[in-house]
RNA sequence: GCCCGGGUGGCGGAAUCGGUAUACGCGGCAGACUUAAAAUCUGCUGGUCGGAAGAUCGUGCGGGUUCAAGUCCCGCCCCGGGUACCA
């Protein structure tokens, strides 16, 4: 028998599977579909990380399994080659970018190749071609015409190094998500997609989802839906009025005053009452100078500016209140102005200490002596000044916080009454949550306010002053204004005379064959749109392509997308919660609405890998060099040992780091399987029975069996590895236990058990079916009673599994050891625990 | 600060309806084979004490519940990830 020899078997199963069509999907097949989506990766210079091969193993171990069960499986693979780090990196190699992404695929598609994933081929996308953006651009104009996408003059963020502007996804603590430079707010004509419309689909649809937990809270926190009030403050000797947005309006008397955003426009309005406007300009100049990073960043001290002349009037008691500018209040979020509570909220408190304003308690303890104040300090914030707890436990009970009773040594477990807080009016005594309801039916009759929700999530802008992505397909033309490009002149193509360098301009403004275009309504000279999208909108609907790749009508064919969809299962790195899921959940829900598509929600179940660290457990990076490069370690090993010791470092979702010397232990598991060839016999020669490794062999289907379903792949791998050790020890194996056993190892290493199977089938191991195991050959006769005293393990004993409990008892107490230690000892009680121990206590 | 994970041998990790802690693998030690090395094979491998039998301690720390706790409860510490003046 020849030597195991990856190099050379690996390639040749490669060709042959993908000559035979082994992979390839059949919409609408009569077997019951799977559809194992996987996430296309962004093809970079640096070519093939070791953590790629991490989920795509996974994935592809789960397809060659449905498949084996006789699944219709989906499983493609694709490119999200638009993007920013390719633009630049042909601005530095001095190339076009069209070139370096292809140059990019090849060798991804190369690598990738060389794990034996068991793709279709034939449905390969490419989100930088123009047969697949001619369809991101078809999309846009379809939310266009649905008023789901809209320009708008607006503060964005920019990033002065990347020239262009980011989603507020794409900010990170202040900084560019791809460069780390800060990034400044600049006012611009920006185009948007209306996902705030989904709002409350996005959070509510999260509810029925295969995903895990965190995953499902990372989307609700990015949502950020706050339920409150909106109410207006009038302004004194003025018609105009401030707009609040509060999540507390039964704190509202204790407003003692008001905070614009330094942009807010009530600010300009109003310049003639303010008396201090030099002042007032200065600090806004000021603020506007910072960086987000500044702005946002930590326990800086809070500035702001008082608005001199213009005063506001609490609506609750007609108090005069001053009205303040601070960069500590948001223009985009709510209203862009606060009511300050500084006695219920921390950042207010600080703010009002710093500039010596008045606090005005409303919201105290109820009168219950049996509350122990010092569970409310944990993260209600009560602190020393009045913090803003809502809620807080008394005997195992959420019990609300009433307007009334006040303490002292708050924080403390004793506690005294110091009196009562008496600042609401006829709303005084309520619990909280009676009296927001009540306040805000108060502010609806006094036509003042009126509930209100409002969500962290903002419109995605979508607009990039940049080249590499799809050209929005829409004409700027002076009379008609904007004027989408009619879709039977899709796709609008990416022109190649450009000049690439970022000047601040976008680059295809420097194209005059791009810029000059008649006006489609008109017929006048126009000028193209001449930014391009955002490659996350490339990345939103690919899932949808791949149902019908090569449909030249529509981006996707309904009935087919009908037949696949939701996806099955979904394996993607953590990193891409916020990101990639929302927009993805959100493009399918407006789908749905303009009757493009039937579901709502694309992925029904999602899974997580972690990151695969260098050796020094150190996130791997050039810099560091620990960097491994999977060329290297499958010339040295060969793919079958890669993906099998990939799957086999520790659970999918954990973080862990890379072990070359640990690959040999997989590696040595492959070549014994490779030996254990010659000892498989058709008639088991008389000498040797099989029944030495068969409790073990059906053990094994079962466990990989079971641990496939729940991806714990390391655990099926160790059974396996067990199952070896039991093979090791036998001189003979049954042909037909050889055949179960390459089956369960073949979507782990699918060239190696190719290779075997050969030996004497001809099918593709593949095309059979899953072993079943047997039951009562995988039932263990003897089991191993474990004997304590005390709970302190004294003696083992081998009893027959179906032992009853007295005979066990029995057993038990009359162990040689168990009885000496008993001697003169009193027993208390006997616990048996059928098929595992008996705990003996002792007095 | 808040939200989510997670702390188990020299290392990666098993075991969580409470029931033998350390499966499987790496590494290490000893032996076999070899002129030798590699590869392979066999055995051992949590700490301490002991010649051994065995005893005893042991899953981040401190308490608790239980016949029995890595697992459940309370209070902490540390590490990783996400996120943030969100009103």
């Amino acid at each position: 028998m020849k030597e195991y020899n990856p190099k050379e078997i690996e390639p040749k199963w490669q060709e042959r599977w993908e000559d035979a069509k082994l992979h390839v999907a059949k919409t609408g097949d009569a077997n019951e579909k799977f559809y194992s989506l996987e996430t296309f990766p962004y093809p970079s210079a640096a070519g093939l990380h070791v953590g790629h091969p991490e989920g795509y193993t996974a994935e592809d171990i789960n397809a060659r399994y449905q498949r084996m069960n006789g699944k219709n499986v989906l499983y493609c693979m694709g490119w999200d080659a638009f993007g920013l780090p390719t633009e630049n990196y042909a601005i530095k190699v001095g190339k076009n970018p069209k070139e370096v992404a292809l140059d990019n695929i090849a060798n991804f598609k190369r690598q990738l190749q060389m794990f034996g994933f068991s793709y279709d081929w034939d449905r390969e996308l490419n989100t930088s071609d123009p047969s697949y953006y001619k369809w991101t651009q078809w999309l846009f104009l379809q939310l266009y015409k649905n008023d789901l996408a809209y320009r708008k003059h607006a503060p964005v963020n920019w990033c002065e190094s990347c020239k262009t502007v980011l989603a507020r996804e794409q900010v990170i603590e202040g900084a560019c998500e791809r460069c780390k430079n800060n990034v400044a707010q600049k006012p611009m004509e920006q185009w948007f997609f209306r996902i705030t419309n989904y709002a409350d689909e996005l959070l509510d649809g999260i509810e029925g989802l295969d995903w895990i937990d965190a995953t499902k809270e990372g989307q609700k926190n990015w949502i950020g839906k706050s339920i409150g009030a909106e109410l207006e403050f009038a302004i004194k000797d003025d018609n105009g009025k401030i707009k609040v947005f509060t999540t507390r309006p039964d704190t509202l008397f204790g407003a003692t005053y008001m905070v614009l955003a330094p942009e807010h426009e009530l600010v300009d309005q109003l310049k003639d009452q303010i008396s201090n406007w030099d002042e007032i300009e200065n600090y806004r100049n000021e603020a506007s100078n910072k960086t987000e990073m500044e702005r946002v960043h930590l326990d800086k001290e809070k500035t702001g500016v008082e608005l001199k002349g213009m005063v506001a009037i609490n609506p609750a008691n007609n108090k005069e209140i001053p009205v303040w500018i601070a960069d500590y209040v948001m223009v985009s979020y709510g209203t862009g102005a606060i009511m300050a509570v500084p006695a219920h909220d921390r950042r207010d408190f600080d703010f009002a200490q710093y500039y010596n304003l008045p606090i005005k308690e409303v919201i105290a303890l109820p009168d219950d002596s049996s509350i122990n104040i010092k569970q409310i300090t944990r993260g209600s914030g009560i602190g020393n000044w009045v913090g803003h707890p809502i809620e807080y436990q008394v005997s195992d009970k959420k019990t609300d916080m009433i307007l009334g009773w006040k303490y002292d040594n708050i924080g403390q477990t004793c506690h005294t009454l110091l009196g009562t807080i008496k600042n609401s009016g006829e709303f005084d005594g309520m619990k909280v949550e009676e009296a927001k309801e009540k306040i805000i039916q108060w502010l609806e009759k006094e036509k003042i306010g009126k509930a209100a929700t409002t969500y962290r999530l903002r419109d995605w802008l979508v607009s990039r002053q940049r080249y590499w992505g799809a050209p929005i397909p829409i004409i700027w033309c002076e009379k008609c204004g904007d004027v989408p490009v009619p879709e039977k002149d899709l796709p609008v193509l990416l022109p190649d005379d450009v000049d690439f360098n970022p000047t601040g301009e976008p680059p295809l403004a420097s194209s005059k064959e791009f810029q000059n275009v008649d006006c489609p309504k008109c017929g006048g000279s126009a000028r193209r749109d001449y930014e391009t999208m955002d490659t996350f909108v490339d990345s939103s609907w690919y899932f949808l392509r791949y149902c019908s790749p090569n449909e030249e009508s529509a981006p996707f064919n309904k009935e087919d997308v009908a037949y696949w969809l939701p996806a099955d299962l979904y394996v993607i790195g953590a990193e891409h919660i916020a990101l990639h899921l929302l927009y993805a959940r959100f493009f399918c829900k407006a789908f749905a609405d303009l009757k493009l598509v039937d579901i709502r929600e694309p992925f029904q179940k999602i899974r997580h890998q972690g990151m695969i660290m260098g050796e020094d457990n150190q996130k791997m990076s050039k810099s560091r060099g620990n960097v491994v490069n999977p060329d290297e370690v499958i010339e040295k090993y060969g793919a079958d040992t890669m993906r099998m010791y990939e799957m086999f470092m520790g659970p999918l979702a954990d973080s862990k780091p890379w072990s070359t010397d640990s690959m040999k232990g997989i590696s040595r598991f492959l070549e014994k399987i490779w030996k254990m060839q010659k000892k498989v016999f058709v008639v088991i020669p008389a000498k040797a029975g099989i029944q030495d490794y068969q409790k073990v062999l059906h053990q094994t289907i079962k466990k990989v069996t079971e641990d496939i379903q729940a991806m714990h792949h390391n655990t099926a791998i160790s059974q396996m590895m067990i199952l070896s050790n039991a093979l090791h020890k036998v001189e003979n194996i049954a042909k037909e236990d050889w055949e179960m056993i390459l089956k369960i190892l073949h979507p782990f290493a699918p060239h190696i058990t190719e290779e075997l199977w050969h030996v004497d089938h001809d099918s593709f191991i593949m095309t059979e079916s899953w072993p079943e195991y047997d039951e009562k050959l995988a039932a263990e006769d003897e089991i191993e009673l474990v004997v304590q005293i005390n709970g302190k393990v004294r003696e083992r004993h081998q009893v027959p599994a179906d032992a009853s409990e007295k005979d066990l008892e029995k057993i038990a107490m009359e162990g040689k050891k168990v009885s000496a230690l008993l001697e003169g000892k009193e027993i208390v009680k006997v616990i048996v625990v059928k098929g595992k121990l008996v705990n003996i206590v002792v007095r």
